[in-house]
DNA sequence: TTTGCATTGTTATTAAATTAACAATGTTTA
DNA sequence: TAAACATTGTTAATTTAATAACAATGCAAA
Protein backbone atom coordinates (compact mmCIF):
# COMPACT_ATOMS: atom_id res chain seq x y z
CA UNK A 1 0.00 0.00 0.00
CA UNK A 2 1.17 3.68 -0.97
CA UNK A 3 2.06 6.05 1.75
CA UNK A 4 -0.83 7.97 0.06
CA UNK A 5 -3.27 5.46 -0.15
CA UNK A 6 -3.33 5.94 4.06
CA UNK A 7 -5.06 9.29 3.49
CA UNK A 8 -8.12 7.65 1.97
CA UNK A 9 -8.91 6.30 5.59
CA UNK A 10 -8.23 9.52 7.11
CA UNK A 11 -11.55 10.03 9.13
CA UNK A 12 -14.08 12.31 7.47
CA UNK A 13 -13.52 14.60 10.68
CA UNK A 14 -10.47 14.64 10.25
CA UNK A 15 -10.23 15.84 6.66
CA UNK A 16 -12.24 18.89 7.78
CA UNK A 17 -9.71 19.83 10.59
CA UNK A 18 -6.96 19.66 7.96
CA UNK A 19 -8.78 22.24 6.28
CA UNK A 20 -9.14 24.32 9.27
CA UNK A 21 -6.18 24.21 10.31
CA UNK A 22 -4.27 24.98 7.14
CA UNK A 23 -6.42 28.44 6.86
CA UNK A 24 -5.55 28.95 10.53
CA UNK A 25 -1.37 28.15 10.00
CA UNK A 26 -1.46 30.25 6.65
CA UNK A 27 -2.96 33.20 9.00
CA UNK A 28 -0.32 32.73 11.12
CA UNK A 29 2.49 32.64 8.61
CA UNK A 30 1.36 36.17 7.66
CA UNK A 31 2.64 37.09 11.30
CA UNK A 32 5.54 35.98 10.52
CA UNK A 33 5.29 32.76 13.09
CA UNK A 34 7.51 29.94 11.97
CA UNK A 35 6.32 27.48 14.94
CA UNK A 36 2.63 26.57 16.56
CA UNK A 37 2.33 24.11 19.47
CA UNK A 38 -0.83 21.75 19.31
CA UNK A 39 -2.67 23.79 22.09
CA UNK A 40 -1.88 27.00 20.08
CA UNK A 41 -4.02 25.54 16.96
CA UNK A 42 -6.46 23.87 19.62
CA UNK A 43 -7.35 27.14 20.86
CA UNK A 44 -8.39 28.87 17.40
CA UNK A 45 -10.58 25.88 16.05
CA UNK A 46 -12.06 25.65 19.51
CA UNK A 47 -10.78 21.83 20.03
CA UNK A 48 -8.73 20.28 22.87
CA UNK A 49 -4.85 19.59 22.25
CA UNK A 50 -5.39 16.07 21.77
CA UNK A 51 -7.73 16.22 18.92
CA UNK A 52 -5.00 18.10 17.01
CA UNK A 53 -1.96 16.02 18.14
CA UNK A 54 -4.42 12.76 17.12
CA UNK A 55 -4.91 14.39 13.83
CA UNK A 56 -1.52 15.09 12.94
CA UNK A 57 -0.30 12.04 14.07
CA UNK A 58 -2.37 10.57 11.42
CA UNK A 59 -1.28 12.21 8.84
CA UNK A 60 2.16 11.18 10.25
CA UNK A 61 3.43 14.28 10.86
CA UNK A 62 5.69 15.27 13.45
CA UNK A 63 6.82 17.92 15.65
CA UNK A 64 9.55 19.21 18.00
CA UNK A 65 9.60 18.96 21.42
CA UNK A 66 9.63 22.76 22.89
CA UNK A 67 9.39 24.04 19.60
CA UNK A 68 6.10 22.54 18.29
CA UNK A 69 5.18 22.49 14.61
CA UNK A 70 6.97 23.74 11.87
CA UNK A 71 4.05 26.11 10.17
CA UNK A 72 5.33 25.98 6.31
CA UNK A 73 6.13 21.95 6.70
CA UNK A 74 2.66 20.81 8.00
CA UNK A 75 1.02 23.56 5.25
CA UNK A 76 3.08 21.50 2.70
CA UNK A 77 2.21 18.03 4.07
CA UNK A 78 -1.63 19.15 4.49
CA UNK A 79 -2.04 20.58 0.83
CA UNK A 80 -0.08 16.83 -0.10
CA UNK A 81 -3.33 15.29 1.56
CA UNK A 82 -6.12 17.31 0.47
CA UNK A 83 -5.17 19.24 -2.95
CA UNK A 84 -5.27 17.81 -6.75
CA UNK A 85 -1.40 17.86 -7.69
CA UNK A 86 -3.38 18.39 -11.01
CA UNK A 87 -5.68 21.45 -9.29
CA UNK A 88 -9.58 21.32 -9.58
CA UNK A 89 -11.61 23.63 -11.27
CA UNK A 90 -15.03 24.74 -9.66
CA UNK A 91 -18.33 26.03 -11.35
CA UNK A 92 -20.57 28.11 -9.60
CA UNK A 93 -24.19 27.87 -11.02
CA UNK A 94 -26.47 30.55 -10.22
CA UNK A 95 -25.15 34.21 -9.97
CA UNK A 96 -27.15 35.46 -7.14
CA UNK A 97 -25.95 37.40 -3.71
CA UNK A 98 -24.19 33.70 -2.83
CA UNK A 99 -22.86 32.74 -5.42
CA UNK A 100 -20.82 35.81 -6.05
CA UNK A 101 -20.07 35.97 -1.99
CA UNK A 102 -18.61 32.73 -2.57
CA UNK A 103 -16.40 33.63 -6.19
CA UNK A 104 -15.45 37.03 -4.26
CA UNK A 105 -14.46 34.98 -1.15
CA UNK A 106 -12.32 32.74 -2.38
CA UNK A 107 -10.47 33.56 -5.44
CA UNK A 108 -7.07 33.49 -5.46
CA UNK A 109 -7.13 31.97 -1.94
CA UNK A 110 -5.96 28.27 -3.03
CA UNK A 111 -3.74 27.57 -6.09
CA UNK A 112 -5.45 24.05 -6.33
CA UNK A 113 -8.54 24.76 -6.48
CA UNK A 114 -10.05 27.47 -8.69
CA UNK A 115 -13.01 28.96 -9.15
CA UNK A 116 -13.36 29.17 -13.49
CA UNK A 117 -16.72 29.97 -14.22
CA UNK A 118 -20.08 31.01 -13.58
CA UNK A 119 -23.30 30.15 -14.72
CA UNK A 120 -27.10 31.99 -14.65
CA UNK A 121 -30.58 31.68 -16.82
CA UNK A 122 -30.50 35.81 -16.19
CA UNK A 123 -29.66 37.00 -19.67
CA UNK A 124 -28.36 40.21 -18.12
CA UNK A 125 -25.49 38.70 -16.00
CA UNK A 126 -24.66 36.22 -18.85
CA UNK A 127 -21.58 37.67 -20.39
CA UNK A 128 -20.86 40.07 -17.49
CA UNK A 129 -17.94 39.45 -15.16
CA UNK A 130 -17.53 38.69 -11.31
CA UNK A 131 -14.09 39.39 -9.84
CA UNK A 132 -12.39 38.22 -13.29
CA UNK A 133 -14.67 35.30 -13.33
CA UNK A 134 -17.46 34.94 -16.56
CA UNK A 135 -20.78 34.60 -16.41
CA UNK A 136 -22.32 31.74 -19.11
CA UNK A 137 -25.92 31.04 -19.86
CA UNK A 138 -26.84 28.00 -18.23
CA UNK A 139 -27.66 26.47 -21.55
CA UNK A 140 -24.05 26.25 -22.48
CA UNK A 141 -23.15 24.67 -19.10
CA UNK A 142 -22.51 20.79 -21.10
CA UNK A 143 -20.00 22.06 -23.14
CA UNK A 144 -18.05 24.64 -21.40
CA UNK A 145 -17.38 22.03 -18.24
CA UNK A 146 -16.15 19.75 -20.65
CA UNK A 147 -14.01 22.36 -21.96
CA UNK A 148 -12.75 24.19 -18.88
CA UNK A 149 -12.16 20.88 -17.27
CA UNK A 150 -14.88 21.64 -14.45
CA UNK A 151 -15.43 18.69 -11.90
CA UNK A 152 -16.94 20.17 -8.78
CA UNK A 153 -20.49 22.37 -9.45
CA UNK A 154 -21.66 24.67 -6.90
CA UNK A 155 -25.41 25.27 -6.39
CA UNK A 156 -26.30 28.80 -5.49
CA UNK A 157 -29.63 28.80 -7.36
CA UNK A 158 -33.16 29.18 -6.08
CA UNK A 159 -34.55 26.57 -4.56
CA UNK A 160 -36.30 25.80 -7.31
CA UNK A 161 -34.01 25.21 -9.68
CA UNK A 162 -31.71 22.76 -7.30
CA UNK A 163 -32.57 19.85 -9.31
CA UNK A 164 -32.61 20.73 -12.80
CA UNK A 165 -29.26 22.41 -12.16
CA UNK A 166 -27.82 18.99 -10.33
CA UNK A 167 -28.98 16.51 -13.37
CA UNK A 168 -27.39 19.33 -15.82
CA UNK A 169 -24.58 19.14 -13.61
CA UNK A 170 -24.85 15.11 -13.84
CA UNK A 171 -25.32 15.38 -17.70
CA UNK A 172 -22.46 17.19 -17.96
CA UNK A 173 -20.15 14.66 -16.26
CA UNK A 174 -19.06 16.52 -13.10
CA UNK A 175 -17.43 14.73 -10.51
CA UNK A 176 -18.65 16.63 -7.10
CA UNK A 177 -21.43 18.56 -5.91
CA UNK A 178 -22.35 21.28 -3.26
CA UNK A 179 -25.33 22.32 -2.70
CA UNK A 180 -26.04 25.28 -1.06
CA UNK A 181 -29.84 25.31 -1.75
CA UNK A 182 -32.12 24.33 1.03
CA UNK A 183 -33.62 21.75 -1.18
CA UNK A 184 -32.14 18.79 -1.32
CA UNK A 185 -31.26 16.90 -4.77
CA UNK A 186 -30.80 13.48 -5.63
CA UNK A 187 -27.20 12.36 -7.81
CA UNK A 188 -26.31 9.31 -8.84
CA UNK A 189 -23.92 7.14 -7.36
CA UNK A 190 -19.98 7.97 -8.13
CA UNK A 191 -20.86 11.95 -7.71
CA UNK A 192 -19.99 12.80 -4.40
CA UNK A 193 -22.96 15.11 -3.20
CA UNK A 194 -22.70 17.62 0.14
CA UNK A 195 -25.73 19.52 1.35
CA UNK A 196 -25.10 22.57 3.07
CA UNK A 197 -28.06 24.42 4.06
CA UNK A 198 -27.15 27.81 6.03
CA UNK A 199 -30.99 27.69 7.56
CA UNK A 200 -30.62 24.47 9.54
CA UNK A 201 -26.95 25.81 10.96
CA UNK A 202 -29.30 28.81 12.19
CA UNK A 203 -32.03 26.90 13.42
CA UNK A 204 -29.15 25.04 16.05
CA UNK A 205 -28.09 28.19 17.21
CA UNK A 206 -31.46 28.79 17.75
CA UNK A 207 -32.28 25.74 19.41
CA UNK A 208 -29.39 25.98 21.61
CA UNK A 209 -30.19 29.94 22.79
CA UNK A 210 -33.87 28.67 23.67
CA UNK A 211 -32.50 25.89 25.61
CA UNK A 212 -29.95 28.18 27.38
CA UNK A 213 -32.98 30.85 28.04
CA UNK A 214 -35.21 27.83 29.93
CA UNK A 215 -32.47 26.82 31.41
CA UNK A 216 -31.57 30.14 33.30
CA UNK A 217 -34.78 30.74 33.79
CA UNK A 218 -35.64 27.47 35.03
CA UNK A 219 -32.50 28.10 38.15
CA UNK A 220 -34.25 31.67 38.83
CA UNK A 221 -37.42 28.81 39.59
CA UNK A 222 -35.29 26.85 41.23
CA UNK A 223 -33.31 29.16 43.80
CA UNK A 224 -36.86 30.77 44.70
CA UNK A 225 -38.79 27.49 45.71
CA UNK A 226 -35.28 27.38 47.47
CA UNK A 227 -35.85 30.25 49.29
CA UNK A 228 -39.72 29.69 49.91
CA UNK A 229 -38.44 25.99 51.27
CA UNK A 230 -36.32 27.61 53.83
CA UNK A 231 -38.89 30.38 55.06
CA UNK A 232 -40.70 27.68 56.35
CA UNK A 233 -38.34 26.65 58.72
CA UNK B 1 -38.52 16.49 34.98
CA UNK B 2 -40.75 17.84 32.55
CA UNK B 3 -41.44 16.53 29.23
CA UNK B 4 -39.64 19.17 27.48
CA UNK B 5 -36.64 18.64 29.29
CA UNK B 6 -36.13 15.59 27.88
CA UNK B 7 -35.20 17.31 24.27
CA UNK B 8 -32.64 19.08 25.94
CA UNK B 9 -30.51 15.81 25.94
CA UNK B 10 -31.22 15.57 22.30
CA UNK B 11 -28.49 14.68 20.08
CA UNK B 12 -27.10 17.40 18.24
CA UNK B 13 -26.70 15.51 15.09
CA UNK B 14 -30.92 15.39 15.79
CA UNK B 15 -31.79 18.72 16.08
CA UNK B 16 -29.66 19.47 12.58
CA UNK B 17 -31.83 16.74 11.45
CA UNK B 18 -35.25 17.80 13.01
CA UNK B 19 -34.74 20.78 10.86
CA UNK B 20 -33.78 19.07 7.95
CA UNK B 21 -37.12 17.18 8.38
CA UNK B 22 -39.12 20.12 8.66
CA UNK B 23 -37.94 21.53 5.64
CA UNK B 24 -38.59 18.69 3.41
CA UNK B 25 -42.16 18.34 5.18
CA UNK B 26 -43.14 22.08 4.59
CA UNK B 27 -42.50 20.77 0.86
CA UNK B 28 -44.42 17.81 1.01
CA UNK B 29 -47.07 19.45 2.79
CA UNK B 30 -47.04 22.48 -0.38
CA UNK B 31 -47.97 19.39 -2.68
CA UNK B 32 -50.63 18.00 -0.73
CA UNK B 33 -49.01 15.40 0.68
CA UNK B 34 -50.59 14.35 4.50
CA UNK B 35 -48.96 11.34 5.11
CA UNK B 36 -45.49 10.20 4.75
CA UNK B 37 -43.51 7.25 5.17
CA UNK B 38 -39.54 6.88 6.75
CA UNK B 39 -38.17 5.73 3.62
CA UNK B 40 -39.56 8.64 1.77
CA UNK B 41 -38.08 11.09 4.63
CA UNK B 42 -34.56 9.38 4.16
CA UNK B 43 -34.63 9.01 0.84
CA UNK B 44 -35.12 13.25 0.44
CA UNK B 45 -31.99 13.37 3.07
CA UNK B 46 -29.99 10.82 1.96
CA UNK B 47 -30.10 8.99 4.92
CA UNK B 48 -31.50 5.58 6.21
CA UNK B 49 -35.02 4.95 7.39
CA UNK B 50 -33.59 3.54 10.95
CA UNK B 51 -31.88 7.09 11.84
CA UNK B 52 -35.21 9.04 10.60
CA UNK B 53 -37.53 6.25 12.81
CA UNK B 54 -34.86 6.65 15.90
CA UNK B 55 -35.08 10.39 15.77
CA UNK B 56 -38.80 10.79 16.00
CA UNK B 57 -38.96 7.81 18.59
CA UNK B 58 -36.65 9.99 20.66
CA UNK B 59 -39.02 12.81 20.52
CA UNK B 60 -41.74 11.22 21.05
CA UNK B 61 -43.77 10.99 17.63
CA UNK B 62 -45.83 7.81 16.82
CA UNK B 63 -46.73 7.47 13.32
CA UNK B 64 -49.40 4.91 12.20
CA UNK B 65 -48.48 1.73 10.47
CA UNK B 66 -49.35 1.38 6.83
CA UNK B 67 -49.84 5.30 6.43
CA UNK B 68 -46.96 6.87 7.75
CA UNK B 69 -46.30 9.78 10.08
CA UNK B 70 -49.12 13.15 9.84
CA UNK B 71 -47.35 15.82 7.66
CA UNK B 72 -48.74 18.54 9.68
CA UNK B 73 -48.70 17.14 13.62
CA UNK B 74 -45.09 16.30 12.35
CA UNK B 75 -44.56 20.22 11.77
CA UNK B 76 -45.88 21.04 14.73
CA UNK B 77 -43.86 18.71 17.09
CA UNK B 78 -40.86 20.06 15.65
CA UNK B 79 -41.87 23.25 15.39
CA UNK B 80 -42.31 22.59 19.72
CA UNK B 81 -39.02 21.45 19.93
CA UNK B 82 -36.82 23.73 18.02
CA UNK B 83 -38.39 26.80 17.85
CA UNK B 84 -38.37 29.43 21.11
CA UNK B 85 -42.29 30.36 22.12
CA UNK B 86 -41.39 33.44 22.14
CA UNK B 87 -39.59 33.72 18.82
CA UNK B 88 -35.75 34.92 18.47
CA UNK B 89 -34.90 37.83 16.64
CA UNK B 90 -31.22 37.82 14.73
CA UNK B 91 -29.43 40.16 13.36
CA UNK B 92 -26.57 40.04 10.17
CA UNK B 93 -23.53 42.13 10.47
CA UNK B 94 -21.80 42.95 7.48
CA UNK B 95 -24.68 43.65 4.42
CA UNK B 96 -22.34 42.18 1.68
CA UNK B 97 -23.43 40.08 -0.87
CA UNK B 98 -23.47 37.47 1.78
CA UNK B 99 -25.25 39.21 4.15
CA UNK B 100 -27.80 40.05 1.13
CA UNK B 101 -28.00 36.54 0.44
CA UNK B 102 -28.94 35.36 3.90
CA UNK B 103 -32.16 37.78 4.11
CA UNK B 104 -33.22 37.06 0.60
CA UNK B 105 -32.67 33.29 1.58
CA UNK B 106 -34.60 33.61 4.98
CA UNK B 107 -37.06 36.21 5.10
CA UNK B 108 -40.27 35.29 5.95
CA UNK B 109 -39.43 31.80 6.03
CA UNK B 110 -40.42 31.09 9.90
CA UNK B 111 -42.64 32.74 12.31
CA UNK B 112 -40.52 32.38 15.39
CA UNK B 113 -37.20 33.04 13.86
CA UNK B 114 -36.80 36.87 12.18
CA UNK B 115 -33.80 38.94 10.81
CA UNK B 116 -34.74 42.01 11.80
CA UNK B 117 -31.78 44.37 11.80
CA UNK B 118 -28.53 44.64 9.70
CA UNK B 119 -25.01 46.31 10.11
CA UNK B 120 -22.13 47.54 8.09
CA UNK B 121 -19.93 50.28 8.19
CA UNK B 122 -20.16 51.34 4.66
CA UNK B 123 -22.03 54.44 4.75
CA UNK B 124 -23.38 53.87 1.32
CA UNK B 125 -25.15 51.06 2.99
CA UNK B 126 -26.58 52.90 6.34
CA UNK B 127 -29.86 53.62 6.39
CA UNK B 128 -30.73 51.63 2.91
CA UNK B 129 -32.96 48.44 3.14
CA UNK B 130 -32.77 44.95 2.14
CA UNK B 131 -36.08 42.85 1.92
CA UNK B 132 -37.66 45.04 4.33
CA UNK B 133 -34.71 44.78 6.60
CA UNK B 134 -32.93 48.02 7.62
CA UNK B 135 -29.07 48.99 7.64
CA UNK B 136 -27.94 50.12 10.87
CA UNK B 137 -24.36 51.57 11.41
CA UNK B 138 -22.30 49.13 13.11
CA UNK B 139 -21.67 51.84 15.66
CA UNK B 140 -24.88 51.95 17.02
CA UNK B 141 -24.98 47.86 17.43
CA UNK B 142 -25.40 47.87 21.21
CA UNK B 143 -28.25 50.49 21.44
CA UNK B 144 -30.18 48.35 18.38
CA UNK B 145 -29.78 45.24 19.47
CA UNK B 146 -31.07 46.49 23.09
CA UNK B 147 -33.90 47.72 21.72
CA UNK B 148 -34.74 44.78 18.64
CA UNK B 149 -34.38 42.42 22.10
CA UNK B 150 -31.98 40.32 19.25
CA UNK B 151 -30.19 37.47 20.82
CA UNK B 152 -28.24 36.08 17.61
CA UNK B 153 -25.81 37.71 15.28
CA UNK B 154 -23.96 36.40 12.18
CA UNK B 155 -21.25 37.48 11.03
CA UNK B 156 -21.07 37.97 7.36
CA UNK B 157 -17.97 40.49 7.48
CA UNK B 158 -14.81 40.61 5.49
CA UNK B 159 -12.83 37.89 7.81
CA UNK B 160 -10.50 40.89 8.90
CA UNK B 161 -13.30 42.07 10.89
CA UNK B 162 -14.62 38.98 12.29
CA UNK B 163 -13.40 39.10 16.20
CA UNK B 164 -13.87 42.89 16.68
CA UNK B 165 -17.64 41.79 15.34
CA UNK B 166 -18.08 39.37 17.61
CA UNK B 167 -16.65 41.14 20.37
CA UNK B 168 -19.68 44.23 19.69
CA UNK B 169 -21.72 41.39 19.62
CA UNK B 170 -20.93 40.11 23.09
CA UNK B 171 -20.22 43.33 24.61
CA UNK B 172 -24.06 43.98 23.46
CA UNK B 173 -25.43 40.83 25.34
CA UNK B 174 -25.96 38.80 22.17
CA UNK B 175 -26.50 35.03 23.21
CA UNK B 176 -25.64 33.27 20.18
CA UNK B 177 -23.61 33.52 16.66
CA UNK B 178 -22.91 32.31 14.15
CA UNK B 179 -19.64 33.30 12.68
CA UNK B 180 -19.67 32.43 8.38
CA UNK B 181 -16.30 34.12 7.87
CA UNK B 182 -13.15 31.64 7.73
CA UNK B 183 -11.70 33.42 10.58
CA UNK B 184 -12.79 31.81 13.68
CA UNK B 185 -13.50 34.05 16.90
CA UNK B 186 -13.54 33.63 20.37
CA UNK B 187 -16.62 34.22 22.50
CA UNK B 188 -17.01 34.01 26.78
CA UNK B 189 -18.64 31.04 28.03
CA UNK B 190 -22.57 31.41 28.17
CA UNK B 191 -22.57 32.75 24.04
CA UNK B 192 -23.66 29.77 21.94
CA UNK B 193 -21.12 29.93 18.86
CA UNK B 194 -20.88 27.96 15.94
CA UNK B 195 -18.48 28.57 12.96
CA UNK B 196 -19.48 28.01 9.44
CA UNK B 197 -16.72 27.86 7.29
CA UNK B 198 -17.67 27.37 3.09
CA UNK B 199 -14.23 26.47 1.83
CA UNK B 200 -14.03 23.66 4.39
CA UNK B 201 -16.89 22.27 2.93
CA UNK B 202 -15.35 23.09 -0.67
CA UNK B 203 -12.46 21.46 0.27
CA UNK B 204 -14.20 18.73 1.40
CA UNK B 205 -15.55 17.85 -1.52
CA UNK B 206 -12.60 18.46 -3.90
CA UNK B 207 -10.71 15.78 -1.48
CA UNK B 208 -13.32 13.19 -2.10
CA UNK B 209 -13.34 13.95 -5.59
CA UNK B 210 -9.54 13.98 -5.73
CA UNK B 211 -9.71 10.41 -3.98
CA UNK B 212 -12.17 8.83 -6.12
CA UNK B 213 -9.91 9.98 -9.57
CA UNK B 214 -6.99 8.20 -7.52
CA UNK B 215 -9.14 5.06 -7.41
CA UNK B 216 -10.75 5.10 -10.58
CA UNK B 217 -6.89 5.72 -12.07
CA UNK B 218 -5.88 2.73 -9.33
CA UNK B 219 -7.68 0.63 -10.76
CA UNK B 220 -7.06 1.02 -14.38
CA UNK B 221 -3.74 -0.04 -13.40
CA UNK B 222 -4.91 -3.15 -11.94
CA UNK B 223 -7.23 -4.04 -14.68
CA UNK B 224 -3.69 -3.81 -16.70
CA UNK B 225 -1.62 -5.56 -14.47
CA UNK B 226 -4.12 -8.54 -14.37
CA UNK B 227 -4.25 -8.57 -18.07
CA UNK B 228 -0.53 -8.88 -17.90
CA UNK B 229 -0.68 -11.82 -15.47
CA UNK B 230 -3.22 -13.57 -17.77
CA UNK B 231 -1.27 -13.07 -21.03
CA UNK B 232 2.46 -14.80 -18.89
CA UNK B 233 -0.16 -18.44 -19.30
C1' DT C 1 24.80 17.56 36.82
C1' DT C 2 20.19 16.61 38.01
C1' DT C 3 15.54 17.95 38.80
C1' DG C 4 11.45 19.91 37.10
C1' DC C 5 8.67 21.01 33.40
C1' DA C 6 6.21 21.53 29.05
C1' DT C 7 5.33 19.25 25.19
C1' DT C 8 4.80 15.47 21.87
C1' DG C 9 3.08 10.89 20.35
C1' DT C 10 0.43 6.96 21.18
C1' DT C 11 -2.46 3.61 23.35
C1' DA C 12 -6.57 2.84 26.11
C1' DT C 13 -11.03 4.31 27.37
C1' DT C 14 -15.28 6.52 26.94
C1' DA C 15 -18.91 8.74 24.53
C1' DA C 16 -21.68 9.67 20.48
C1' DA C 17 -23.74 8.30 16.41
C1' DT C 18 -25.23 5.00 13.28
C1' DT C 19 -26.79 0.69 11.77
C1' DA C 20 -28.65 -3.90 12.34
C1' DA C 21 -32.00 -6.93 14.03
C1' DC C 22 -36.37 -8.07 15.02
C1' DA C 23 -40.91 -8.14 17.46
C1' DA C 24 -45.38 -6.00 16.96
C1' DT C 25 -49.04 -4.50 14.25
C1' DG C 26 -52.55 -3.90 11.18
C1' DT C 27 -53.72 -4.06 6.07
C1' DT C 28 -54.26 -6.46 1.97
C1' DT C 29 -54.80 -10.50 -0.65
C1' DA C 30 -55.55 -15.27 -1.45
C1' DT D 1 -60.26 -16.70 7.59
C1' DA D 2 -55.44 -17.03 7.29
C1' DA D 3 -51.14 -15.98 5.07
C1' DA D 4 -48.15 -12.58 3.29
C1' DC D 5 -46.51 -8.17 3.60
C1' DA D 6 -45.02 -3.47 4.67
C1' DT D 7 -44.28 -0.62 8.13
C1' DT D 8 -43.34 1.13 12.81
C1' DG D 9 -40.86 1.22 17.28
C1' DT D 10 -37.22 -0.33 20.09
C1' DT D 11 -33.30 -2.76 21.80
C1' DA D 12 -28.73 -4.52 20.69
C1' DA D 13 -24.49 -4.24 18.21
C1' DT D 14 -21.26 -1.81 15.69
C1' DT D 15 -18.75 1.89 14.11
C1' DT D 16 -16.90 6.39 14.47
C1' DA D 17 -15.22 10.14 17.07
C1' DA D 18 -13.44 12.28 21.10
C1' DT D 19 -11.09 12.21 25.42
C1' DA D 20 -8.09 10.56 28.94
C1' DA D 21 -3.90 8.73 30.43
C1' DC D 22 0.69 8.44 30.34
C1' DA D 23 5.48 7.29 28.69
C1' DA D 24 9.17 9.61 26.27
C1' DT D 25 11.83 13.47 25.31
C1' DG D 26 14.76 17.13 25.76
C1' DC D 27 15.22 21.98 27.32
C1' DA D 28 15.79 25.15 31.27
C1' DA D 29 16.80 26.20 35.74
C1' DA D 30 18.71 25.00 40.11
Amino acid sequence: MKARDTFKQLPHKTIERLSQYRRALLICLENNKDHIFSHEIAKIQHITPVQVRRDLMLIGYSGTLRKGYNIQELIDLIADIIDSDEGINVAIVGMGNLGRALINYFSGKRHKLSIVAGFDINPDKIGKKVNGISCYDSKSMGEIIKEKNIEIGIITTPSSHSMTTANQLVEAGIKGILNYTPKPVNVPDGVYLEEYDMITTLEKVAFYVKMENERAADSVVTRQDQGTAASDF
